[in-house]
DNA sequence: AAGTGTCTCAACCGCTCACAG
DNA sequence: GCTGTGAGCGGTTGAGACACT
């Protein structure tokens, strides 16, 4: 036996959404706030799944949502992003205000990969076309404590790997190509993701984030973790991120989200 | 105008994670 | 600690739009 279904498949509505189906969603949300996915159909008279509903309004119907083309600016800090973040897409999407990760991860798919290609990279590594080494061998270069630090867990970019790497071995005789600090000058790491505005009290959807961090809300509206550090560090990352300094990893780079 | 190939992107699927009981 | 449930993520699919012949 697996796990139940999340709805009642023989009754449920699937491929594209009608306007009514649209204006029914919107209504029941501006009503009742965002929340409670799988009773949400049935409460707002959609035969639909819950999944369902949550995509449609995510990825299409927000108020807040930015349409149209992506600009130069989008397209550089996604490139940016994908390089050190991998293919988490909605961590790169909490950094463009208006996108969400199905959208970014279309644009990545259909034209960014493409014009990293034109280039000569390769859209996974970001390195040279030839030059693609295998992520499986820097990963397991790392001795063991390391491994598990690492926030971002498998797929991780080489570039992670390539900067933890860098980081143990600052006073080695071997110069590493370029730190992220030289390579990315004006690529602001302190990514911050603040509560989504569109957000109705009764639902505090949890940025993406909380699947990597406590979710326990600091004293702002913003939720932050380390990257690099330990899956699950707590809320209070700022004091957190001071001690992990001062054990000796993850000196420079920070996520706060 | 019709047929065919290619591209785009909304939506689906399967999985993992967090959390409550 | 185990189990069930809900939410969310990333990969994939397929219908419709568009380009080309």
């Amino acid at each position: 036996m697996g796990r139940s279904p999340c709805c009642e498949k023989a009754h449920t509505n699937k491929g594209a959404w009608t306007k009514e189906e649209d204006d029914r969603l919107i209504a029941h949300i501006r009503a009742h706030g965002e929340g409670c996915w799988r009773s949400l159909p049935k409460a707002a008279g959609l035969m639909r799944c819950g999944k369902s509903c949550r995509l449609r309004w995510i990825n299409y119907l927000r108020p807040d949502l930015k349409r149209g083309n992506f600009s130069e600016e989008e397209d550089e800090l996604i490139i940016k992003l994908h390089s050190l973040l991998g293919n988490k897409w909605s961590l790169i999407a909490g950094r463009l205000p208006g996108r969400t990760d199905n959208e970014i991860k279309n644009y990545w798919n259909t034209h960014i990969k493409r014009k990293l290609l034109n280039k000569g990279l390769d859209p996974q590594s970001h390195r040279p076309l030839g030059q693609v080494h295998s992520s499986n061998t820097t990963c397991s270069s790392l001795p063991a404590p390391e491994h598990e630090i690492l926030a971002f867990q498998s797929p991780r970019t080489p570039e992670i790997a390539d900067f933890f790497q860098y980081e143990r071995s600052e006073s080695s005789p071997i110069e590493p190509a370029a730190s992220k600090d030289e390579e990315y000058p004006d690529l602001n790491l302190e990514l911050c993701i603040s509560l989504p505005v569109h957000s109705a009290p009764a639902a505090s959807r949890a940025s993406s984030v909380d699947r990597t961090v406590d979710s326990k809300p600091n004293s702002g509206s913003e939720l932050c973790c380390p990257m690099g550090l330990q899956v699950n560090y707590g809320a209070q990352c700022e004091n957190r991120y001071s001690e992990e300094n001062a054990s000796g990893f993850s000196s420079h780079y920070r996520l706060v989200l």
